[in-house]
DNA sequence: GTCGTCTATAGTGTTTACACTAATGTCAAC
DNA sequence: GTTGACATTAGTGTAAACACTATAGACGAC
């Protein structure tokens, strides 16, 4: 299980093995960590800091991307002192980082037991579906309304992102990037309370598919996002708001 | 401005004096975290983990109910070290409470400077405010869906608690039953995914109100949320709905 | 052979101490 | 009298050590 985890994570670093013994520094992290003994380089506080901060997230995100690639699947359990060995942390850190992912319902927080990436009922996939066809054709609205054609050129690049990864038949990176294709559209209609949520819904959705939906392995089609995004390049609320809901 | 802290907390506790040097123990919290010396009562396993479990809880809610009472004003700095003492507890569990309400973007955190209650810019608030007016109404057509006699009794309940507070002309108690109403209405309509969105948006609510409507002092009156009651038991999701927009 | 109990080990929860940063107040120079 | 630099102090960030809990494996009884 732990090895699990190992292998999970270090494969977004492009590293092949995770055999438990071994003391392995991933190249990437310890590249950021390191504490340059006598440092010729020498970095300005604000340098430093802003690599401090850069820290936590880089944890988190990389724990978040292997969760919505489905690198670590629902149940999985996550040791703090692996994760602190694999990053090269201290478990404190590693403890902030869970935290924050228990928070946005990612994993769950079982006292005296672990954190464990989270497995949503049934009754919860269901609330979240509604929650998004409640929100979601409205982020629509409000996005044609204060389109710009930075925000469509915006849209597009992340398409192209996502349809290049399918011709890579990458489906890993297909369904992250499916995912977040929903989280963008939120944050460029510019309201940040519903993009905060829409990115927690189209997350935990990720969860859902891989729980529910495994055998079918249907993630969203190229197609659909596609021509959601080109009518609301035409800015027309009701098509794009009738392809949303059909998704 | 740390003893402004204390004073505010201190009078969850009943105490009326907050002088620095003194080395109070808020009987509210010491009973509850006296170490038992040599416990004639013994606690099972089970019933400590609780308390325990109850700890980070007690103190998230003292902070929460602080800050939606208006005793802690937006922009007070919430210093780690004053709440631990206040509190009796460790640094590190007041680090992990902020943490949570930092989340719930009920505090910011700004690295190296500490923890202030959060000041919601103006644009933000426009954005709770559109966020609200989208879910609100879908809450309480689900609400109607989905009622029973018991959750209108539920709501019943904590109508009079307000009313209470307001014939006690206890202005804070208002203010925090007041938004805690259309948190529960969300959760009464059973969708866990839009109770949460709720609680955060109803909570950031009350921050906004007393950053830009404190010359009004408008929290919502009573008879509004007396009115969407008597619109829901009757099942009028039209009027209910239209009663809240106003609102 | 299976079940229950005990023990060892892995893992979590918490505290304490230390390092480093930011802010405040003081003093001197202009 | 005002401004700028320096020292002091308060406060945050981090790590390491310790205490407690749960889990898994071994052993013995039935």
């Amino acid at each position: 299980m732990g090895s699990a985890v190992r292998v999970a994570l270090n494969k977004v670093n492009g590293l092949t093995q995770g055999r438990k013994g071994m003391v392995e520094n991933p190249p990437l992290l310890s590249s950021s960590l390191a504490v340059m003994p006598t440092s010729h380089v020498r970095k300005s506080p604000v340098t430093m800091r802003l690599e401090r901060e850069n820290l936590h997230d880089e944890i988190y995100e990389k724990i978040y991307a292997a969760i919505l690639e489905h690198r670590l699947l629902p149940g999985t359990k996550l040791v703090e002192e692996r994760l602190a060995e694999i990053f090269s942390v201290s478990r404190a850190r590693v403890r902030e980082v869970l935290a924050r992912l228990a928070h946005e319902q990612i994993v769950e927080l079982i006292p005296q037991r672990g954190a464990y990436v989270a497995k949503p009922s049934i009754e919860q996939a269901m609330d979240i579906f509604e929650a998004r066809r409640l929100i979601e054709p409205a982020v629509l609205r409000r996005l044609i309304e204060t389109l710009t054609p930075e925000r469509v050129a915006r849209l597009r690049q992340h398409q192209a992102l996502e349809q290049d990864a399918r011709r890579r038949d990458d489906k890993r990176a297909v369904v992250r990037l499916s995912g977040e294709f929903h989280t963008l559209l939120a944050e460029q209609a510019g309201n940040s309370a519903l993009a905060r949520q829409m990115r927690e819904l189209s997350t935990l959705t990720c969860l859902i598919i891989v729980l529910y939906d495994a055998p079918t392995a249907s993630t969203c089609l190229a197609d659909d996002h596609s021509e959601i995004i080109e009518a609301v390049a035409h800015r027309d609320v009701e098509k794009a708001q009738a392809l949303m809901l059909e998704h």
